[in-house]
DNA sequence: CTGATATAATTAACGTTGTTAAGTTAAATG
DNA sequence: CATTTAACTTAACAACGTTAATTATATCAG
């Protein structure tokens, strides 16, 4: 009886490859240049068999983008193991997160900048993956907090200026690539240091 | 011989039209929510009549943003006028510049992030109204820098690091509405003020 | 093995999109 | 009044996202 979830796994597999083409094509050649039979070609599949799989192209982006910002997420929890200075790490946390958005630019834009543009209201719900993001940052500033490193008491408007602070910079670095920017490396840390700074007590 | 001249005005009227139908749309509906019949319904012409006026829907859009940037200056620039504290100066600037793009979400997408991935390295081209915005940040912050009121004796990085703050949260505010965040006022100013103290000497 | 049933995938189609080319109307010129 | 020129419209194209109807395919009972 094990039938039924052999079909299960084929139908995940199909799943995956359209997951894998959309991811391909999007980040290649952004999302509304991207059509549904492209990706139908992609995978030698009729347009219509997506939509088996998926509710629509916004759902197909919406899977898309979780999987970065699972990716994303990953990469944080390693640096919280290391328990020093919770300042320190939300220093490295920040670093961290703008260097994921320049290593991969098309789908931070994906994730942050155009699906929100596409699925109005789904952009960080309940439960989802984003949430899980921001209450990582969350966590590591309320240590900062309890520790009487920080000026101000309020856990959330402190994570969401330095939400702001490695936001900003990392759009402004993957959008204008010409612009006349101070060494790369260097300006980060001074966004980063910059905001610590001004949060502290 | 006036004829000519009456005709360029006659044309130059409808261009506005067009321009000012494609804004109210735009900003209502979004770019990709108005196509160009909408716009012409509007205006009570043809869907082709457009084309006379404006290369494309893409060219439509640029133009709109280009006013809008325009008045963006205008507004900065009716602050400088206020010569008092340039710190306090800069915290106006930035607070105008956030409700700048919480006005019109829709053009500040365009012109800092949408445009910059299509037209690559004519994000803030020579001469262009975008750099202009950012030579004012400049001449605020460098009067700041003057008057000792700033640690950063660097121009370029320090007027960097403002602009990544007040980017940042417009853009989260505008791509994440559903977001619990802080009061609006209160985070604008809370992320502005933040980053200036990180500033100051 | 056969026929019935369920599921997967496809074909055809609809309405809409941006845009181009051809055609029409109206006005200015000689 | 005839002609040229500019402004505008109609008709059409190819591509889009998506739905409904249809066909193919694999699984089950007898």
């Amino acid at each position: 009886m094990g039938v039924k979830e052999r079909r299960a796994r084929e139908k995940e597999l199909l799943r995956r490859q359209i997951l894998s083409a959309a991811r391909e094509l999007f980040v290649n050649e952004g999302y509304e240049n991207v059509s549904m039979r492209k990706i139908a070609d992609r995978i030698e599949y009729s347009p219509t068999t997506i939509y088996l799989y998926f509710k629509d192209k916004a759902d197909l982006l919406d899977s898309v983008c979780q999987e970065t910002l699972l990716s994303l997420l990953n990469t944080l929890e390693e640096l919280k193991k290391d328990k020093s200075d919770p300042v320190e790490t939300l220093k490295k946390s920040g670093r961290t997160y703008v260097e994921f958005g320049l290593k991969y630019p098309q789908d931070y834009k994906l994730t942050f900048v155009i699906r929100p543009q596409f699925q109005k209201g789904l952009g960080l719900q309940e439960g989802s993956i984003g949430e899980k993001v921001f209450d990582y940052l969350r966590a590591v500033v309320s240590e900062c907090i309890q520790q009487k490193m920080f000026r101000q008491v309020d856990v959330e408007t402190t994570g969401q200026v330095m939400w702001s602070a490695v936001h900003g910079i990392t759009l402004l670095l993957i959008d204008f690539p010409d612009f006349p920017w101070t060494e790369r490396d260097t300006l980060i840390n001074t966004v980063i240091d910059t905001t610590i700074k001004g949060l502290k007590a």
